[in-house]
DNA sequence: CAATAAATAATAGCATTACTATCATTATTA
DNA sequence: TAATAATGATAGTAATGCTATTATTTATTG
């Protein structure tokens, strides 16, 4: 079985909705293996209509601007990442457990089968997020973007993650913060133990059973009953 | 008393030491307030150069371009910051205190008037990276910007912070990704307190005592003994 | 103090970026 | 089949991210 997932997307990210379109389809699929390539900074409208063969005019009639067609790819991952959480965690009824999933979910190379979108891929919108995903918040426009309800999925998800933290612990006070908190470092901790390893405990090893380790420890002492 | 003290700055990092020269401290001066004010993504020399009442050539001569700056001034605040950590655990025995200590210097806003610099503002540059500071290692010359040792700053604090916390709790095996978790989310957080609030519990008062206390408790039921 | 060197200013130029606009052409749909 | 919408082709413009050249000022040192 393959679940076809769509996912309902702030209508303020995009000019001309991506996802009605062979076209605009194509320019998102490639938009994000471009930026993953190139890295944002260097990657441009110009060279992602040339690699999909189209021109830097239609690709504007979609996207505003390279930052929004960020915000749009991040934003979906967001949106995905919670509905997996969703996904994972129904029928769980141990809070423990529930917390568990999570952080695998956050620090799990994604090569999900069953669920899948048909035309953004997992991994590479992972790997988006931990390359380019804080430059869509650090920026002059977050005011508006957050106006816009642009963040609005990382929040639910953060606000998901946080209720379950005090299902554990109904007396600890500080969830959200502890939740983004996990949240930003499982990415953080990934980009640097491959680039700045003096930063982590982690050797370079391919799997991430030492992250998810840290994480785990320090999630559960925190909220330790 | 005044101490002005004077950090010695990686060579990769500039093309002529900007401190040695009037024009030099000034484009570095102006350069953070500018950063500070347009974002980084707006800045270019071409804007400073009229802000500094000198040329784009002129810049160019310094820094071979904007990164290199920001590197240049995350740089700066890195060594300052662990300059600061030094001289206030100084003579303190107590590793819990010691602790503290290190958590206060990183959310404080800055306004120490006995240590200083004569041309950065402490002020800005911890706005700066608050606002700026990941995309200095963000970005695809990390590993040549890793290899000319620009984050050894980073990875100095990291690891003095990292000293601590072993020596409070020696059996702890996470001491460097905790250290990191620390210092990155105590940026992240100030950032999210005043424009993301939803993913934090601390409500907008001027302190950051919250913040403090959260880091606090993390960090201590992490390493407790 | 003059001579020389070094730093800066002034100016120009060039390829690329970040768009906007126009008009022709090809699909789609009524 | 006519009308409408989407795309392609092309052009253009101001700004960016540089590099280069020459003139002028400032510093140094013989």
């Amino acid at each position: 079985m393959e679940l076809d997932i769509r996912i309902k997307m702030n209508e303020k990210l995009y000019l001309r909705n991506p996802e009605e379109s062979a076209l605009g389809k194509k320019i998102v699929r490639n938009g994000i293996q471009l930026i993953n390539k190139l890295g944002f900074e260097e990657f441009t409208f110009k060279k992602l209509a040339t690699d999909s063969g189209t021109t830097e005019a239609s690709i504007y009639r979609y996207f505003e601007n390279k930052h929004r067609l960020l915000m749009y790819l991040i934003s979906w991952y967001w949106n995905y990442l919670e509905y997996k959480v969703v996904f994972s965690l129904n029928n769980l009824k141990d809070p423990e457990l529930k917390l568990k999933t999570i952080i695998k979910l956050l620090v799990e190379d994604h090569q999900n089968k069953d669920l899948n979108s048909d035309y953004i891929s997992e991994k590479e919108a992972y790997r988006l997020l931990i390359w380019e995903g804080s430059k869509a918040y650090l920026t002059r426009s977050i005011a508006k973007d957050n106006k816009d309800r642009l963040f609005k999925p990382y929040k639910d998800l953060c606000e998901r993650f946080s209720k379950v933290i005090r299902e554990y612990n109904p007396t600890y006070k500080f969830s959200h913060s502890l939740a983004s908190t996990i949240l930003e470092m499982a990415h953080s901790l990934k980009f640097f133990k491959q680039n700045l390893p003096a930063l982590t405990d982690f050797p370079k090893e391919p799997d991430d059973k030492k992250i998810v380790l840290f994480l785990e420890t320090l999630l559960f002492s925190a909220i330790a009953k």
